[in-house]
DNA sequence: CTTAAATTCTGAACAGTGTTAAGATATGCT
DNA sequence: AGCATATCTTAACACTGTTCAGAATTTAAG
């Protein structure tokens, strides 16, 4: 460290430049933002950085090995970002529909990402451990978490919670993929992304009432 | 035609070798799902087909032409299998639930096909004309119509048909998508996917029921 | 049938990609 | 200081999507 004034080094034209790695995920959002997911290219994240194309293999395996690195950071994300939405002061019920509406929100505000976090070729064989796996399962966890919450409440139905979590999952999950990916994306405003998950949150919860 | 004994004329080597165009559809459905979707190539489709690189471009304006012509092929193979699930000797409500199974059904045992007819890159503009996304209203019309039979049945909601169509579809299309992306899919077996469906279809049915 | 036009395919080329290997340059350690 | 290590570049490889000029074949017209 040179000038330790700055917390972060400050990348400077250092000419072993300071921290590419970060340098190299930074641009890489940028570009998967901004280019989307299938052109999304190695080079071009090198080029971002100014730095060659071979740079990038110094600090990833490769190019899957860059995507994978972001796609577990972006999970981290959604895990915060799904702990945020379940606050203290809600009913267990009030914290389902906030952690629904949350991931929607957080699929349409990190498009490029939330793409990135789930594609096949991305998973480790079976077996193996996946970093990334783990990180899916601790944001699945907020969920399920929430969900024997309001189990214990008796707000919702007594049914396997993993069933349960299932649903909720994909509701959300699925609401979001469409909005990512289906010709409704090109419409999508933030409101109506809203909206939608509002509406399908809600519906879905009614499902899983405890009928008593 | 030659020796028309048979109906399709029998690729036999024919030297403008009869019909290419399916020829290479074939050969890229078996690529896709072998293969996977992410490093599938065009090349790799006119090798299996004996024919140059170039060939396909007289078929097809470029790579993503042919993927959207095989997504939009799926999508009428969903609405007829969608079509197929919604038998007459069913309730309403009973209809809605094979539905729902039969798309997820239908998203397993056409993965590759699958994970082509939602990709954000193959959207047209908005305003144009899109026979993709045509052919995906076909599919979710077969959804919303069941529903529009079931509340005039009396059996659901009579909530805003769209909102509750919207929530099944996201529903039955996040599990798929679960199914075929997340780690769950190294572990799904065709039983277990069927489970999954079931238990999550009917417990969003549960949310849209009526109330009285 | 003959000939012209249109279709379908090939071969060769181009720019761009992921990736690797060999060597240059800087960094940190003793 | 010097030495090992980490980091970066340059050059190259095989491969990709795509284009274009021309060969082969089919279709249509006279």
């Amino acid at each position: 460290m040179s000038s330790s004034l700055l917390e972060h080094p400050k990348k400077t034209e250092r000419y072993h430049h300071g921290d590419l790695k970060n340098t190299l995920l930074e641009a890489a959002r940028e570009l998967a933002n901004e280019i989307g997911v299938d052109n999304f290219t190695l080079r071009e994240v090198a080029r971002r950085a100014n730095v060659s194309p071979a740079a990038p293999y110094h600090h990833f395996l490769d190019k899957q090995d860059l995507i994978r690195t972001l796609a577990i950071e972006a999970f981290t994300k959604l895990t915060t970002a799904l702990n945020n939405a379940k606050q203290k002061k809600h009913t267990p019920l009030q914290q389902l529909e906030h952690i629904g509406m949350a991931y929607v929100n957080f699929a349409y505000t990190h498009q490029a990402e939330f793409r990135f976090m789930f594609r096949r070729e991305l998973c480790a064989a079976i077996g193996q451990p996946d970093p990334l796996e783990v990180a899916g399962i601790d944001a699945q966890s907020v969920l399920y978490n929430a969900i024997l919450e309001a189990q214990a409440a008796k707000q919702i139905s007594q049914d396997n919670p993993q069933e349960i979590a299932l649903t909720l999952w994909s509701v959300v999950h699925g609401l979001s993929t469409i909005i990512n990916e289906s010709p409704i994306s090109k419409t999508t405003t933030a409101t109506s992304a809203k909206q939608m998950a509002q509406h399908v949150v809600q519906a879905s919860i009614q499902g899983i009432l405890n009928k008593e």
